[in-house]
DNA sequence: TATATTTATGTAGTCAACTACATAAATGAT
DNA sequence: ATCATTTATGTAGTTGACTACATAAATATA
């Protein structure tokens, strides 16, 4: 049976992204569990970010990593509450939330580090030869330009 | 700010997908809005197919479009509850529901095409040059052989 | 024919993202 | 110094996907 989303060209590209992103989200979680470590996928995102910037408000990862900042929260509070992630009331201002690295979290990543090692080389072998990395680069600056939506309107007007 | 999920290489890449699919999942909704369509991103999938193949049951259409089941009958759903789809149990097997659409589907059908037509032509403007629907599909199939998980450990265990 | 298996649909609950709104602290302007 | 604006975080509610389980009908098998 051929897929039908496909045989609709470029009008099927939201729905196949959204497919193919779902899969491999659902897919992760089950790896995790299977491989016993109790983290979700996207966390590494934090991980390695933290491990790299030592220290960074809701906001600076929300900026950082392009989630809205109600999405961070809820994500960093599963870290968190996982005992991965230290939060500290900011000093110089107090409206801030200061996020780090655990010594659990310190601990543990070199395991951590090896898994996302293996799955990232999963992930090449299965992107081998298209360029999908430069693409999506590409088209997130273009989209960050000017949305689906104005995109679509402005078409509309000029046909 | 440099986006970190970029950084990451192809670690980004499940992130990046997600993230973009979701904008412009957003950014349809927005757009059907304000052109006073009472649509959803998604359901001209269910509209062209259906267009297409006259009438289908549940399964038949989560097979074409590579969606879960309860996800289509969600979908179809409000499909029906708007309008636009007519439901009717099948005569030769009595667990089927046969999907058709509606007259008012039909009629507004001219409408909708157009505007499709627009969002095509924008999506094909802001991925021009980059072959990525290709790259999808080679990535869909990779994907569909082995899975992200199966991937993973695989490398884990070569190490 | 009776029973077991498969298939089609439906329901319940989960999940990760989003927007919109609320509140509190910091900053800027008159 | 007061008030308005901006910024940081948090909460509530929505969405569209998923899995797991439930049920009923059809089909296959003993």
């Amino acid at each position: 049976m051929k897929d039908f989303a496909q045989e609709l060209g470029c009008l099927g590209f939201t729905m196949r992204l959204k497919r193919i992103a779902d899969a491999l989200m659902h897919d992760g979680k089950k790896m995790y569990k299977q491989l016993g470590l109790d983290i979700e996928p996207n966390w590494y995102v934090v991980f390695r970010l933290l491990k790299q910037q030592n220290e960074l408000s809701v906001t600076e990862i929300s900026d950082r990593i392009g989630l809205a900042h109600p999405s961070v929260i809820t994500l960093t509070n599963k870290m968190v509450k996982a005992g991965y992630l230290i939060s500290n009331q900011c000093d110089q201002d107090s409206r801030k939330r200061l996020l780090t690295l655990s010594d659990k979290a310190q601990e543990m990543m070199p395991e951590f580090e090896r898994v996302w090692a293996a799955g990232e080389a999963g992930v090449i072998e299965a992107v081998r030869g298209t360029e999908i990395m430069k693409a999506l680069s590409l088209i997130e600056e273009r989209f960050g330009e000017k949305g689906f939506r104005e995109r679509t309107i402005e078409k509309l007007n000029n046909q």
